[in-house]
DNA sequence: TAGATTGTTAATCGATTAACAATC
DNA sequence: TAGATTGTTAATCGATTAACAATC
């Protein structure tokens, strides 16, 4: 079990958690990785692999008990405790962010927007202040946040990086299509849409090859 | 050349786009699979296997042609054409997607917005209408779009997606934190913001693992 | 106990990397 | 021509699947 866990497990887990989430709403109390794999697409093999790289939560002749396992992934995708977001950038994305509120239901706060432009500054956005950029040191001081959604435009993109690195800052989950280069212990998650929308577009011009 | 193309190399595909615009911009001619690959952080040999999934588009003791590997690479794509996209949900995602120009900079254009909220119905987001979502039949008649962004709250993602296959639509663009049940002809990407925030907290988590 | 289903090892499959002949 | 770099085959590595003993 723990030890090192492979890149392709850990990007499933956020599924994992999710169709746990959604039997335990239907009222399911346990699932066989059989059920749970015809559930997911996934082989039940896969599904008792991925979960043992955590340890052993099952029990034979019986399978997993729903709530169980989903309180269990939810500790190791670190989502038993709050996370604190600053959005950097008041823009479309920014705004659709801080107005969510499904972030917050998956316990993840936004506490602040900043940006630069003096119009937007000292306005709201749903209940999120958006703050001048300049005082992002003396907010953080204030209210520490460990995760930066990083909404700015391409070009000014690995600039902001580079300065809330320096103030301490290493989780950043990235909406501008750009490769970040970022200090070695820092996380960093892409978002990339409009990829997305060009493999759709892959797949759809060679769907009949298939 | 031609053939099979694994779920791995269609994914790096925009990468490739994406960074060989960059050397466009850059004013880069010419690249050789050993700097294209210190760029992306891939191995010369994995650039190579890939490109050669769709043919020899290099030459020998020169590398690759910047212009012309990125245009092949946009036909591969399908980005070469417009692709017309209709947003059903004008909440803060479908929003934040009609006002974004990174799209339509793309070659994906947002013909318009569907929602079945009567105060939005008939305002503009942008230049983009928002219609009521039973006009969306007649609405397509006129105006035929190839992709639907499927923005709308999770609770009625499945059936919205069950009317619009309904409707002839075969590409869409999840946003609903969902794994949606379609035909087998159509295609389907999933945004699932929320998965990436949890692979950003495992990332925080496990750091010191590594 | 008998039946079911896990945890885990072994086998297979696919993707990545290495190597090198072809050739610009 | 000599040097560089591709296209492509072979080797390696890692992830998925299959099998089955352990055990609830």
């Amino acid at each position: 079990m723990a030890g090192y866990v492979s890149e392709a497990v850990i990007r499933r887990l956020p599924g994992y958690y999710r169709h746990l989430k959604e039997l335990e709403a239907e009222g399911v109390k346990q699932i066989s990785s059989q059920e749970l794999g015809e559930r997911m697409k996934l082989t039940a093999s896969q599904i008792r692999q991925d979960i043992n790289c955590f340890g052993g939560f099952g029990r034979q002749g019986y399978g997993y008990g729903v709530t169980e396992l989903r309180e269990h992934i939810g500790k190791i995708l670190g989502v038993d405790t709050v996370h604190r977001v600053a959005i950097i950038g008041a823009g479309n994305i920014g705004r659709a962010v801080a107005l969510s509120d499904s972030f917050p239901a998956n316990g993840f706060q936004t506490v602040a927007l900043f940006d630069t432009d003096p119009q937007k500054v000292g306005t709201s956005i749903g209940n999120v202040p958006v703050l001048d950029i300049t005082s992002f040191e003396h907010f953080k001081a204030e209210h520490p946040m460990d995760i930066i959604a990083l909404a700015v435009p391409t070009n000014v993109a690995q600039a902001v990086a580079d300065q809330l690195c320096g103030l301490g800052m290493r989780a950043f989950w990235n909406f501008a299509p750009i490769d970040l280069k970022l200090p070695g212990d820092a996380t960093l998650v892409n978002v990339h849409l409009e990829e997305g929308l060009e493999v759709l577009s892959f797949k759809m011009k060679h769907r009949e090859d298939a």
